[in-house]
DNA sequence: TATACAATTTAAACCGGTTTCATTACAATT
DNA sequence: AATTGTAATGAAACCGGTTTAAATTGTATA
């Protein structure tokens, strides 16, 4: 590969000229063409570590996560990524394992210039302040780890309202809950969102009718099996993933009960799953994809100086309706 | 952040010799500890831009995929970065847009070192052959350019026929297939492999017994209510991916059909969706994440000298029997 | 004690860009 | 014609590492 001495002894000026060609600062006419003559003859291209070096920036982010595929992170580095590509920088995905250590040293190494971090929960949220003190630019996706750090979030509270309010729309007013762990700060956001939705159409909370899940499908095929026992079992499940939802299924399949004639079924995600099974599940929509786009524009901002202060922003959620609430024979 | 210089001027030695103790190199070990003690003291990390512009490597390689989500390109990230990882290398992801542009770009702009491409049959053959003339490090997954390109894939035509042969196994003799677009290589290989094994059950190909779908879940539906048109239609169906089939079983339970009683259905992939699908999917199970960890094993013993001469390894599949053949029920 | 040799260490060059500062060339002003 | 100002260019320093070649140190040998 040519480098841009020799382009410039090809020709015939030196290499702050051709620097100059390069990056568009003003230059005689005929030197360009001459510049310009050389570096395409020698197919010449800038070798962007060197680059990086003098300019002390990589054009190139990190997104740190816990997972690389599946329904949630999948989308996200897409939506990351197309930002990313548009603004000529590139991304590099590393998934978290040795807990903070990997974190900080692409940072420190001036390997990425920022890095965008999804659920922290998982990282340790010490780690990531501590990385803020170091004023270093990060963005957290699905986790608010304090006011001084940018976050991208969805509304939880929202789409578990928007949920439980279509069930009781629905006339349903025994409506259960598989949630995930009450740790979580989201499990806490949604089950507070239910429990208003209950409380704005005047129905009781019955806390018989919360049961707890880990967002794959066994907990929700094990915790039907649950409800299901109760003295008086729920007429609809609202479940915290589409997973449990579908497992919820299962286990009435199993049982001999028809969704949605004998129980309304709603999840939360929207992922592929939701809309491949049968019956299609009504579920709750996140903008997966849109919180890596939201996140990766504001890094940008950051990056270019325009961002200065955190900002946190909150995506809607949208309620998707399909087979499994009978809301279609409703009308 | 601390320099090579300040770590220097700290310990009271040259930059070569902090330089030589940071890569194992002899030293005295009266000076490595004062260099050890002066690294902690500044809490000092290599700048990596740097030294890539000295090594001429950067310890990063690219992975070009059509899409960075979903059931396929998701665990080949997976199992890129993992190995990648352990390997103290760092992957760059990137969705091929504008065709061979970009390709080309990160490669010589020296911001990766090698090329891990997906489904080339995208991207452009040439291009890729022009990549290897230049004598960059690629790899290709899922698809074969020549000989001379080290690829992984796996192997279609046993996959294929496993799932035939299941089904036959099963008494079924009208087997249909919906097939992916015969110009993919995989769609011939996967055909060959279905036809072989009619033959050798001495069962008859029937030519109305293909239809072709695009992978997706409505062509899944579409085709097979075209089969079930049919003045003898099948009493199994062979999809080329789980989310044709789960399309099919879609057209069979709107038609009040009931799966596997009816109709035996057999996937591809093992996807997420076959395990939570209800009857759960049986299907023919690619090592997708395999695949990745292959490729990434390869790349780097290519960037290490270890592998001169380009491989190609092609990975086995295995049948996973759930619930949509009644396999289980015959036993 | 002088000499040879190996083991450490350092100074300087290099990787390939960008940028500061000085210089040159040239047109405009007085 | 002398002076000033401006635009274009080049030389050299710099970014922060690695590496080569030369210098230094200490030890063993004659």
């Amino acid at each position: 590969m040519a480098t841009i001495n020799e382009v410039a002894k090809l020709a015939g000026v030196s290499k702050a000229t051709v620097s100059r060609v390069l990056n568009n600062r003003p230059v005689s006419s005929e030197t360009y063409a001459k510049v310009m003559k050389a570096i395409r003859e020698l197919k010449y291209q800038p070798n962007a570590q060197a680059r990086s070096l003098s300019l002390r920036r990589a054009k190139v982010i990190g997104l740190i996560a816990p997972d690389l595929q599946g329904v949630f992170h999948g989308p996200i580095i897409m939506g990351v990524e197309q930002v990313l590509q548009n603004n000529d920088f590139n991304l590099i995905v590393s998934r978290v394992q040795s807990k903070e250590y990997r974190l900080a040293k692409m940072l420190k190494e001036k390997k990425v210039d920022g890095l965008i971090i999804t659920t922290p929960r998982q990282i340790g949220e010490k780690a990531i302040l501590a990385l803020k003190r170091d004023n270093f630019p990060v963005v957290v996706i699905d986790g608010n780890v304090g006011k001084q750090v940018s976050s991208v979030e969805i509304d939880n509270y929202q789409g578990a309202f928007q949920a439980t309010e279509h069930l009781i729309k629905l006339g349903h007013t025994r409506i259960a809950v598989i949630s995930s762990p009450p740790s979580f700060r989201e499990s806490q956001e949604r089950l507070l969102g239910y429990q208003d939705a209950l409380k704005q159409y005047n129905l009781p909370f019955d806390s018989t009718m919360v049961r707890e899940g880990d967002y794959l499908l066994p907990s929700g095929e094990r915790e039907m099996e649950k409800l299901l026992a109760l003295p008086s079992p729920p007429t609809a499940v609202f479940a915290f993933s589409d997973l449990m939802a579908i497992g919820a299924i299962h286990c009435l399949f199993k049982k001999g009960f028809s969704v949605p004639k004998d129980m309304a079924v709603i999840g939360f995600d929207d992922s592929i799953v939701a809309q491949s099974f049968y019956p299609p599940l009504t579920t709750v929509r996140q903008p997966i994809m849109e919180m890596g786009v939201v996140a990766a524009r504001k890094m940008l901002a950051i990056l270019s100086g325009e961002e200065v202060e955190p900002t946190h922003v909150i995506l809607q959620t949208s309620l998707v309706v399909r087979a499994s609430c009978g809301a279609d024979l409703h009308q």
